[in-house]
DNA sequence: CTGTTAGCGCTTTCAT
DNA sequence: ATGAAAGCGCTAACAG
């Protein structure tokens, strides 16, 4: 029934030790060991156990891992979540985890972070991109080394990833702009609130979801107008200035939406005034946007599944380089349409 | 770093043999010994391996899994598929799978099956309820041989199981007429749609699910009204003419909720007829409903991560028979809202 | 280049 | 009641 290296050996007429040497590539093998063995391969199915192999496997995996600084409760402490559980899950195999945290509003975090992974020795890399030279600039590194390397939270175009777990971010901003306009008056304003960056314009993610809004109204021939709502991360104490400012310009927005995780900015800002008759449509399970989706200031808050990308990135990475398998590299993770009746049952199992 | 029942033996000042006769109550062990490792192992976090376990396992477990009989790309095979992933993964476990299927449209057929399984030996049941005098029944003589069983699908009230994975069929109807009404004209006629029972009023599922539908209305004061629209599953033939009869009827139809899994019934009927002014909020990702939603005749589908229930009512029961370690009994798993622009994403992965 | 062998963590058998 | 030892599938070191 279930094929092991043994039988494979037999049935070859060499010893278990060509077989390993075969199946990992390690050289010393003859040719006509190599065909013999290739044959039998051929005819049966394989599959080693990667827990069994990992009891045996000497070698240690370096892997580095490079995203947004991690705060408790935000984004991507789910994405590390799931890291964990994957290394949990394959504790067999030897892993040394390097994790280098840049800050995704500041660019020049960003450039000295990836200079020195640039330098670093390494088996695999996982990335959560935000600046687009950068991280080609970096990939094309890792690439002269022979260093495979994994996207989270969105792939980067004109790179050559062994693969991305990623939600479609375009998708993601047009479901937002259908769900908005599905409960809201007909022809309502419509606020998309957008952070600022420096030395650098929108991040990656961001714009791809506003294309998405864009392209939904534009698609459905509406009519809403869409106004931007401007803020900034890094001077939270400007916030209330610029949002009382935005709601006294535009009297008639009859929705929000906030195509970046920071949707409990607007939450905050309508449970503090008593505001009730704008609907908000936002993106991330955060703790403080579920809190807001709970008490009711948030419609709709749509999850990228963090948790399984983190844990897809570093499966796939193990397995694949513990046997050079090959990898699917377009992974998209489901985009799940949270409501105050469904988060709970996100946040168990 | 990592313990061993080596480490716990050397600690102890026992072998591994007790170690192990310890960990799995396997007897012939003294006070004295029991007491040396019982410290031991409160001082040490041990996590055995399950795949390393199996290896050496030599006994089989024999696990008889009840469901209603499964169609192609109908809901119940979704349960199998993460069945099957669980197997895969836990294959170094002997396991002896015992599939035993009933028709749910058929108390009688269930009365059948249930009282072979009753007799029959295994180490664990996993059960797919549909019957409550019937699951009671069987899970009562389960009992007495102290054989743990499981529920997917659905929990049912009166029994005491080990475990059970299924979504919050309530909460589901309450979303899905919040759903709906979010969608549909103020005080819209609203259609649902029951399947009827040999020998049975309605499944737990169902009354489960329209109990949400009617307490969302009463809750938010909506006087829509609520015809139900009857059919039956056993002669297909009859349903366009009961669907034909129902809409001359009720002229003022606004949406249709259908707290089962055959929403593609109404989609179909839309399509020949042309309809699309009815909005349609549905249940379960089978195949003709998810392209039905593709189609954009279903507004709305709900989904119950039936591979997951699968997986996890597996995994959870592999692991409790090996180490007879404790269990958490309620498990809700997510239920997702699906639209025409999210499904994809559903179905890869 | 190749076969043999020890050993990974765990269970089970077999003496004692 | 207990320890020693063999064996599960796999890898790695070693001897040839």
């Amino acid at each position: 029934m279930k094929v092991r290296i043994k039988d494979i050996a037999e049935r070859a007429g060499v010893s278990t030790g060509t077989v390993d040497r075969i199946l990992h590539n390690r050289g010393n093998v003859s040719e006509t060991a190599r065909e013999a063995v290739d044959k039998i391969l051929k005819e049966v199915n394989y599959k080693p156990n990667i827990h069994i192999s990992g009891m045996s496997l000497k070698r240690k995996y370096r892997i580095i891992i490079t995203t947004h600084i991690v705060f408790p409760g935000e984004y991507w402490e789910s994405i590390y979540q799931g890291v964990d559980k994957a290394l949990a899950e394959y504790d067999n195999i030897k892993v040394d985890l390097v994790i280098c945290h840049y800050n995704q509003y500041d660019i020049y975090s960003c450039r000295n972070v990836y200079s020195q992974i640039a330098t670093m020795e390494a088996d695999g890399v996982i990335i959560g991109p935000t600046f687009k030279e950068e991280t080609i600039k970096l990939t094309t590194e890792l690439e002269k080394n022979s260093i495979p390397y994994i996207f989270v939270d969105s792939m980067m175009q004109g790179t050559n990833p062994l693969a991305y777990f990623s939600s479609d971010h375009y998708t993601c901003g047009y479901l937002m702009c259908k769900l908005l306009t599905s409960i809201t008056p007909e022809n309502s304003e419509i606020g998309i609130l957008q952070a600022e960056r420096i030395g650098d314009g929108s991040a990656n993610t961001t714009i791809l979801r506003k294309k998405g809004v864009n392209d939904y109204l534009n698609e459905k021939g509406l009519s809403n107008k869409l106004h931007r709502i401007p803020f900034s991360v890094l001077e939270p104490e400007r916030t209330d200035l610029l949002l009382s400012k935005f709601f006294h310009t535009y009297k008639n927005i009859g929705g929000i939406v906030v195509p970046n995780s920071r949707g409990n900015v607007i939450a905050d800002y309508f449970a503090k005034n008593d505001i009730k008759n704008i609907r908000l449509v936002c993106v991330d399970i955060t703790e403080p946007n579920a809190r807001a989706l709970k008490e009711g200031h948030i419609d709709f808050l749509i999850g990228q599944e963090p948790e399984r990308q983190g844990f897809m990135a570093i499966k796939t990475l193990i397995e694949y380089l513990v046997y050079r398998n090959p990898v699917k590299v377009d992974n998209f993770v489901p985009l799940d349409i949270l409501t105050k009746e469904t988060i709970d049952y996100y946040e168990t199992i």
